[in-house]
DNA sequence: AGTAATTTCGACCTTGATATCCACTTTAAG
DNA sequence: CTTAAAGTGGATATCAAGGTCGAAATTACT
């Protein structure tokens, strides 16, 4: 249901947002999060675009954040890269005179609009601060920034 | 965030709850709901292998419902079209050892979970009965099948 | 200042999936 | 046996996903 793009753009981002502040290049990114790096750095010209991160060439540079993980929101990382277009009007409905959704259409735009309303209320720092059951992004953050801690760990 | 052919599948098989029980052609059923009638064969395929109706071919042929309309849900269409996979590992664990998601693909296949439910707990029936302000498709049946009643209007 | 190294940016290219059309084959009714 | 339908396969177009490569920008080091 959420495209290739979509997966890779809030990788992203939560790679930019578990790291110190410091420009992360595209192949920091793609190591970390496990994204093959050709196609990332389009994905991440359209996060730029969308305003989301700022980039800034030529040695140490790199990708930052433009606001702070509590400002950023799962559903702005979405309608960036594919933004969520809602139903306006039926389809099917040739003049659209009328603004109520037909039955069936009306339950597509719910669909959605329930979309719409739990990535709007997701931000970064939601996410980056609940427990975190994968492994694999730990361990790759370590190996590129020291200065994040480990996950706790249930001490056995 | 749903596909054009989602769309028709939809559409289709609302068209054949709506009609009598008789076989509706390929092509009626693509000049009521507006859909291009060379690929709506093709989506109609679909929901043969899906299960959801029945196909007969020669003359006096066409689609007709497998269930009826109480028994058919908007999750059993999507799925025979565009089967809604959830996420079931974290794509960023390599290996597959615990059973937990990551928060983002929590999140993500939460936003599937709604979709899912929301979907499975629609029946074609509920749509119909439900007031249609879509008068396109009213039209259209009419002008097909005379025993379709009119829409309640509003005697103005 | 000048130059080399690093990095984004942008423009093409390939591949695969989706959407659409068309022609031919098969099936069934009369 | 004719006719009306679905079924099937292929041709085509468009878009998404991914790769390649060179140009432009920026820093660092003489």
């Amino acid at each position: 249901m959420f495209s290739q793009t979509v997966e890779y753009a809030m990788r992203a981002v939560l790679a930019l947002a578990a790291g110190d502040g410091a420009p992360m290049t595209t192949r920091q990114i793609a190591e970390t999060m496990l994204v093959p790096q050709s196609y990332l750095s389009k994905v991440l010209q359209a996060l730029v675009r969308g305003g989301l991160v700022y980039s800034t060439r030529g040695l140490k540079g790199g990708f930052v954040l433009v606001r702070s993980a509590e400002d950023i929101t799962l559903l702005q990382i979405l309608n960036s890269v594919n933004p969520l277009q809602r139903i306006e009007s039926c389809p099917l409905d040739l003049d659209e005179h009328h603004t109520a959704l037909c039955p069936l259409h009306r339950r597509l735009d719910q669909a959605m609009a329930m979309v719409e309303q739990a990535f709007s209320t997701t931000t970064l720092a939601e996410i980056l601060s609940e427990e975190n059951p994968c492994p694999t992004l730990q361990t790759q953050l370590q190996k590129l920034l020291p200065s994040v801690p480990e996950p706790d760990k249930k001490t056995d």
